[in-house]
DNA sequence: TATGAATGAGGATTCATTCAT
DNA sequence: CATGAATGAATCCTCATTCAT
């Protein structure tokens, strides 16, 4: 990615920048961002220093290719629950999705961990916002599709709270395991979060 | 007492102390927990580096005297509004109580902002679980009082989401500052939590 | 002179900071620039590697201090040549100054020559620019006083060649110390410089 | 020969190593000598980094390779004045000398700023101290023989003097840009050469 | 021969902390 | 108690050089 850095062409070099992220993200899970040396990385990869500094400009960089391969990862395993939720009832669909985001959050736990307590956000915040900002993006376009009366503002309110929610509460669930079964905990996010839809619930 | 000069020395200390956490506050609102070195909060305090250890044992122990202030504060501005809210129907009280909380977050926005983005949770998470299980202790007994016969493990799970639920948007409406009005903020906030409490009968 | 550096008010500071330009003067002269480390440069003044930059802002800083007391030493050992040379014919007067020139060079071969020949210029040569303009404007008025009807054009040009001649030439002679009596030198040097003066009219 | 198209192997290598020192050139003057990295010039040149090692035992040799062409080059530029200056009168055989030195070193300014001001001069002292040689010997001659009555050591004092006298004002004019009219320049440095002659300018 | 990935010692610099005054 | 000079281990990063392919 940066300037006169080496791009890995051969196979080589492929498997040595896969060495240095999985070292990157194992200090890191185990040291939070200041105890993570790049010297540390480097013996952790089994590579010297200067040639982690072949493929990456600088510690910062080691941190974004760890935490753009788990965001990059997160969104892979939402994106079928997203597809196979689209048509169906809302209650259904929410549900769905909700269940693939806490398990795509359980399946990182480690190392969302580490980023949330033991990195400075603004280290990784840039590439959270996007993911972020993407998920919002699809949510507005599919709760404006069941609502076509609502006003934007409205919609963008309730998005803004939803997205804001779930993020927040899959992550600390995950991490913090507390004694909440996860079903009744999924059951009460989900209502929590069709309750914001604009218009209230439908009369019934 | 008043008016009776006495103590000096320990005054003198008293305000010492206050000036470091000042010092403190502000460098790390505006450097982060790494770029804040001792010997730039000692500066910016007035005194010098020993002076500083007189008072802390290390860097941390002045971290943590800034997070216990940001805490302190903030519980003593929330404190009216729950008393205030004893005995009021629960969505007058919730209302009540939500107000003042976003009101305790605003006025602290820049050192919550300082602590959620630049310093790592590791360093200030235990104050604010403090806090937050003191908090939950309350909000416990609140419902349980106006929910005799919800089941312990519904009050606990609805209390756990309720409590987070609040932190994290209050925080994050403080200091991301989207365009939402604040009084829909806290309208369709109440709404979510309400709609948390347990209703049916206890689970068989 | 720099930022947050300290500035020397303790008697001790002052001594500290003295070795540190020696020991910087020594390790240049006997290592040239690139080899010249701060922690070598810190050793050799007796001192931590974090004492050095509790005075100086950078390596350059250091390299500053030490071409700054070179340059000062020799515009102190010249000056009084220069009030002597006041009002004296011309011969007499150039030769007076070339004279302490020389010596005043002389007295810091050693800096001079690791200087010169082992730091590049771009490190020093503001320091020198400077002073060559002080030299190069006190010559002119000089000059100009004993030769008043010669056009200033010529004049900068006089000054111009007489100042880079006298300021390469003696340090030349001192570093390369070439089989030439120094009397000989001098009495050349002399008479290139003298015959440099303007004398025809200015040209039309 | 020329038209036959063979030695494939040493062309294509000649024109490697004229690539390599292209970009050493090119580097250097740009960056100096300590910013000059090997890898930054093997990619200037299009090269590896281990091509570079397979036609230079190290970094000096490349610089010196640079300096070698500088020198030669100049050598070659100023070759047919000297040999155009054989048997005309000394004023005339100087003024035309002159003329092709600065020449010469205008032709090449670019690298000489970077070898004078960004190179120490201990990577490059030798080349230019045996060109130094020979211009001295060939000036003796000159000299000597069209003053056959002179003392060896006033004759070698002179062209000392002369030599450098020209090396270090030519080099300056050419890289400071003085506001000095060329010709008024080459005259001044004429005269100064010239008045320097053992026995003084000959009897009118 | 050419490649380019890899090396690793070494450099400049920082900063939490100590201690003589 | 306060000072501020001093510490020195640790950090990030560079670059001349090597060597397997």
């Amino acid at each position: 990615m940066a300037g006169t850095r080496r791009t890995p062409t051969q196979e080589r070099s492929r498997r040595t920048v896969e060495r240095i992220v999985d070292a990157g993200a194992a200090v890191l899970a185990e040291s939070g961002y200041h105890q993570a040396s790049t010297n540390r990385i480097a013996e952790a990869a089994g590579v010297s220093p200067g040639t982690l500094y072949g493929y990456f400009a600088d510690k910062d960089e080691i941190v974004a290719a760890v935490i753009e391969r788990v965001v990059d990862g997160f969104a892979e395993a939402v994106a079928p629950a997203l597809r196979a939720a689209a048509g169906r009832p809302v209650e259904e669909a929410t549900r769905l999705v909700l269940d693939a985001v806490l398990a795509g959050v359980e399946a990182r736990a480690d190392l969302i961990e580490a980023f949330v307590d033991r990195v400075p956000a603004e280290r990784y915040a840039p590439r959270v916002d996007a993911l972020r900002d993407r998920v919002s993006d699809v949510s507005y376009h599919l709760v404006a599709a069941s609502l076509p009366s609502a006003a934007p503002a409205d919609l963008e309110r309730s998005v803004w709270l939803a997205v804001r929610t779930v993020e927040h509460l899959t992550v600390r669930y995950a991490l913090g395991r507390p004694p909440i079964p996860r079903d009744a905990f999924l059951d009460d996010l989900a209502t929590m979060i069709v309750g914001l839809a604009p218009t209230g619930p439908p009369a019934p």
